[in-house]
DNA sequence: CACTTTGCCTTACGACGTACACGTAACTGA
DNA sequence: TCAGTTACGTGTACGTCGTAAGGCAAAGTG
């Protein structure tokens, strides 16, 4: 029984900050962060809690890791692309990472001490406004506008007690059932006669907002308040 | 020693379920949701922490208590401004608010299970769009754009790793430095040529992309796709 | 005044993040 | 090939968390 020699019980995968992540992702995914916890994530791994410190620091090192992973998900916008379109498909990208990783919508990392993934990320986004023809400040004004927009929405998505056409509308006839409807007039009708229609969907509001903002964005670039200066060096961050 | 009858040795003051939010949101103001647990809460009422589970279900039923309480604070839309106007300064407060209790953006409750406030302030800002002339579909449309730019501004804003300008243009040197430049030129332009410019506040981008949804609304009102049917008994909400 | 209700306190439990000490497996260079 | 070193998994333990259960005293009610 067994090899002859090295008489390993089983190989036993050594574990590695990328596997920790991995797996500490699936958990989140699964059942929220308050999900994650050490010990089932060492669980999901073969392995003692204690020894996921080996690769990780502590659990916000952990979290802000997965944060990364997260952003390398997100398509970055294309070279080839105008601004706009480069801007709009990395967006609507953006969303559906954030609806596949609700709980990535409050994480804090990004802000403080963001990683590789995400400095890359911000880094195009920046220059596809820059290359676009807007001006330092504007690239400013829009990146804020834009990405506060698909963290709220996301967001405000993730908090809905629904997500399918289905469930929303099983829900929403719950809640427009319990609502003093005298008292709350407009949101009941804004109940009955759009959420309740068949077929209303709450991520479908996505792409309307999102094109409000672009359209609004690139009025703005063309006003003229502040020319614009000259982007950076445009070769350096080429080659996709 | 001590008065004859009644030997008070203080009279106590009794708890209620105003008292207990209303410190567990100073509580979460100081040190952000992580700080508040139901012990430090029951010190700063002075009263054991089981006592708290006398006026609220569970953490849960408390934190949705803030959130509601939070709301509150909003200022409603005015019902004597046109509707941009008005729903401007709700969404200045609105935001002011979410500066003021920054732990308010990550809470879900609103969409589960929303307190009086937070219906009342959702009834009076649909209620703005539709007498405003949105339509019941344009109304959702609005509704989602904004609170998705408010909610996400609020959330970024909040985790940024500084506040005041000076604080901001410290850590922007910082980060700058430590920065490869040479693989994130248009971060790092951003930052030298427009965040560590003298007086920069992050806090100011807000109107910019405000004004820039509601300008866009307001083009969106006047787009014709759904003709806008009427509002519901337009004097059910009146009275401030 | 007795009786009921309300609300605060004490004790206790299981789950959490993680410090610390220990052992063993994997790698290093001679 | 093998001793020495480093890397990494384990076991135990501590302090903190939310909160269930039960007791007791004050407030409200007849």
């Amino acid at each position: 029984m067994a090899s002859p020699r090295k008489a390993a019980p089983a190989p036993r995968i050594r574990l590695n900050r990328e596997r920790v992540i991995a797996a500490a992702i699936v958990l989140a995914d699964t059942g929220g962060l308050e999900a994650l916890t050490m010990r089932r994530l060492g669980d999901d791994l073969n392995v003692e809690a204690m020894s996921i410190y080996n690769h990780v620091a502590n659990k916000d090192d952990l979290i802000n890791g997965m944060a990364d992973a997260i952003f390398g998900e997100i398509e970055l916008p294309s070279h080839s692309d105008d601004w706009k379109s480069a801007i709009r498909k990395r967006s609507i990208s953006f969303r559906e990472v954030l609806a596949r990783h609700p709980w990535a919508t409050t994480v804090r990392d990004s802000g403080t001490n963001p990683g590789p993934a995400t400095l890359r990320h911000h880094d195009r986004v920046i220059g596809t406004f820059r290359n676009g023809g807007f001006s330092v400040e504007k690239t400013a004004h829009a990146f804020s506008a834009v990405d506060s927009y698909i963290y709220g929405f996301a967001m405000q998505e993730k908090s809905l007690p629904f997500t399918t056409p289905e469930e929303t509308a099983a829900m929403a006839a719950i809640m427009l059932a319990q609502l003093p409807r005298a008292e709350y007039p407009y949101l009941a009708e804004l109940t009955a006669d759009h959420v309740l229609q068949p077929g209303y969907y709450y991520g479908d509001e996505f792409l309307v907002g999102l094109d409000l903002v672009l359209d609004g964005l690139a009025t703005m670039r063309d006003t003229d308040r502040h020319p614009g200066s000259q982007p950076p060096h445009s070769r350096a961050a080429s080659r996709p």
